[in-house]
DNA sequence: GCTTCACCTGACCATATGGTCAGGAATGGA
DNA sequence: TCCATTCCTGACCATATGGTCAGGTGAAGC
């Protein structure tokens, strides 16, 4: 049912292919982890036969490997939420509402990350030394300058990061807990919002812009 | 070097041998994952043979539960900080205190928790019904009556809950992360205090108690 | 119509893994 | 000393899994 009917376009098949192939691989590796997951059931999720997903990804690690990719993309490009603002009240606002949205847009995708990074990162270490690690020495130079000018209270910024990191995502990787304590019912529209809205006042109130 | 070199009295093998297989198990499901983790990997992380895994534990599944179950446990321990406080300052700041000190001592447990309830808590589902959930909805109450009674900001006592969790947690679960944007260096003491004091003077800020 | 080449796949293989078991060793009480 | 019980383990097995490959199919270009 997920498989795409209708013929495709010689040059559209590729894409498509792979792009359906990504999809149930995130699930996969987000509900079994990567040694839990079998490149047999990514294929049943995507109704393809296995030797299939082998003719686009040569292996499992390749397959793993641009998930993980993927979802990081996601993240960059939501950081650009802080780069453009003002100020830490907008700046660091949009960056949570941005977070929110993807841990509830691509839960699968950060549980990979998750579970990617908890393993010490055996695949994506080089990101972390290198885009990840800028792109937080940058961010920390923002809030320090914030800082410095008196326009938030003096916290560390690194942490500050963290916790925003922590918090946002934890609403993903621990969506299943958070779910079954709403009484085993997915967060509504409504709860999510409430959700957002808490973070935001939480975290904007102990850098003290509230 | 961790298999007991000493010969043990006939009562305490069991409680000890026990005790070696599960420190050894948690570091494994940990690194690896459920899926990840081998028999064979945890009997040489624990200097002895597989085949005496399955004498003391009948199933991977059961060593794997039994692990699970142990950093429950100690959590639930750290939650009487939370119970014994006269007020929301010193109560949550007591609570942070000793979730930050489990992460640190215990990041094992705290990664093997993490990708149990990401993979949807095929194991400990009745747990988080029964025992977290009405540890949480105590612990919900006492936030409400503080916040009624004046003595902290309006926020709901859940995502308060989350974020406790979330940031407290991150250390343990994301420590590699932290390690590579600490320049490939573990923590030291100091920085471990400067998190811990970081975390809680901008949770204890954004609940107005600071 | 013919050729090419990307796309597809059933059948197969080598290996790794969880788990079993028969037999052996050590301990401690009678 | 003897016996019962617990502890221990090398060897083995059934199964699952990642990956391969030879052969097939059909659309696009000429």
């Amino acid at each position: 049912m997920t498989a795409a009917e209708r013929p495709l376009r010689r040059t559209d098949i590729r894409r498509e292919r792979e792009a359906l192939i990504l999809q149930a691989a995130e699930k996969v590796f987000a509900e079994a982890g990567f040694g839990g997951a079998t490149m047999q059931l990514i294929a049943d999720m995507a109704g393809l036969p296995k030797a299939n997903l082998h003719y686009y990804f040569a292996t499992k690690e390749d397959l793993y490997r641009q998930v993980v990719r993927n979802i990081f993309e996601i993240w960059l490009h939501a950081a650009g939420s802080m780069d453009e603002a003002a100020g830490p009240a907008e700046g660091i606002g949009a960056y949570i509402d941005a977070k929110m949205e993807i841990s509830r847009r691509h839960p699968h995708g950060s549980k990979v990350w998750a579970s990617e990074v908890m393993h010490g990162a055996p695949v994506i270490q080089d990101y972390l030394e290198t885009t990840l690690r800028d792109w937080t020495e940058g961010r920390a130079r923002v809030i320090q300058r914030w800082i410095d000018e008196g326009r938030m209270a003096r916290v560390d910024p690194r942490h500050l990061l963290y916790m925003l990191w922590a918090t946002t995502q934890h609403y993903a990787d621990f969506g299943h807990q958070i779910e079954t304590l709403n009484g085993g019912k997915p967060l509504s529209d409504r709860q999510w919002k409430d959700a957002k809205d808490s973070v935001k006042t939480l975290i904007l109130r102990g850098i003290g812009v509230i």
